[in-house]
DNA sequence: AAGTTGACTATTT
DNA sequence: AAAATAGCCAACT
C-alpha cells in the first residue's frame, strides 16, 4: 500500500516530457509537497515494480544524477537513458538545467 | 511512541 | 571549486 504522496509524486514524474528533466524539489513542488524533495527521492526508491515511470528524468538541483550508488562509471542506467532522450551532458556529467529543465 | 534515515537543497567552510 | 554543515519533513524501524 503506497501513500497518497507517493502517488502524487509518481503522477508528476510521469508527466515529465521526453527530452526534459526535473529536479527533486521541482517535482515535490508540482506534486503539492513543497520542501519535500527528499520525499520524492524516497518515493522513487520505492518505485512500484513494473511501473514505467521515467524516474531517470528526475535529477538533483545541481543537474547531476543522485542515485545512491552513483560511482563515476559511465554504466549508470540513468545517464544512458537520458542520453537516449537527447539530453546533453557536460563533460563532467552535468545536465544544463537552464536548457533541459521541464517548465510546465 | 520516539528516534533514525534519507535518489534533497541552500549555505557556509 | 569542492566538501562539510544545517535545515527540512515524511516515511521507516
Amino acid at each position: 500500500m503506497l501513500s497518497d504522496s507517493y502517488e502524487r509524486i509518481y503522477t508528476i514524474v510521469s508527466m515529465i516530457p521526453k527530452g526534459r528533466v526535473a529536479t527533486y524539489g521541482q517535482v515535490a513542488e508540482l506534486a503539492g509537497l513543497p520542501r519535500q524533495a527528499r520525499q520524492v527521492g524516497y518515493a522513487l526508491n520505492n518505485l512500484p515494480k513494473g511501473s514505467r515511470i521515467p524516474w531517470h528524468r528526475v535529477i538533483n538541483a545541481q543537474g547531476k544524477i543522485s542515485l545512491r550508488s552513483e560511482g563515476e562509471g559511465s554504466d549508470n542506467r540513468q545517464m544512458r537513458l537520458l542520453k537516449r532522450e537527447k539530453v546533453k551532458f557536460s563533460p563532467s556529467g552535468v545536465i544544463d538545467l537552464k536548457v533541459f529543465r521541464w517548465e510546465p
